[in-house]
DNA sequence: ATCATATATATGTTTTTTCGTATGTCAATA
DNA sequence: TATTGACATACGAAAAAACATATATATGAT
């Protein structure tokens, strides 16, 4: 993975919070997603597509639902870069994590977050 | 500095380069990332006058010479993201860092590299 | 004062990226 | 098999970013 392309994916918003959001909470589906960023799904999903295709995602299908994680073949600078972002700026994903606990119609599998 | 303007500033080739090479030097002046990146001037100088203006880099002007430098109040997160994807990469950054030592016209305070 | 060198900015254009909307696919269920 | 819900993709439009070129400023030397 090359340092300018790395970069480039993280250099918007939709596809930023996307990767901070699942890396705090492992995995998460498009559906969640889309109601944590109040985003339409076409948009989204196509995101989604971009960070799939560059293998900075990887899905799962189950059922009606796509799960999406970081790869964990991702270079060590990569990771690090995403893990310190989501640390450090917590107060910027919490509102977000916030909306996606909210979520009354989610999959059971209720994101770790949700008490 | 919000991770998103961060990484946006990372997402372009020369100012992407700009920065590792200047990370990896601690000060480098406007010509010799020119000669190092292979650019022409004006568009190098732009691309600088972004990271300076967002506060990622600083300058300092000596004689003819404007020498820049990472700011050292970036936060935490970022320094490590630029230093982490320089340790990592060096692969990257070495053909540039030997055009930048090939200068045979460049300013007297020769780059640290160049022995 | 004139000139040369280093750097910065302005302007109009081209390229790249993002977007909305419509439509297609896949799985579950009636 | 018809329908519904979750997700993906296609396509033209709009917005944003990058560019080349010309020109301006600032410093030092003649």
């Amino acid at each position: 993975m090359e340092p300018l392309e790395f970069f480039k994916l993280l250099a918007d918003e939709t596809r930023l919070h996307s990767m901070l959001l699942i890396a705090q909470e492992g995995e998460l589906c498009v559906c969640e997603l889309t109601t944590a960023l109040n985003e339409t799904q076409p948009k989204v999903s196509r995101h989604l597509a971009m960070l799939r295709k560059s293998h900075v995602l990887l899905d799962r299908r189950q059922g009606q639902w796509v799960f999406y994680r970081l790869n964990p073949e991702l270079p060590h600078w990569a990771k690090q870069a995403i893990v310190q972002t989501l640390e450090q700026n917590q107060v910027l994903i919490q509102p977000l994590m916030k909306s996606l606990c909210s979520m009354g119609d989610r999959p059971e599998r209720a994101a770790a977050c949700c008490p």
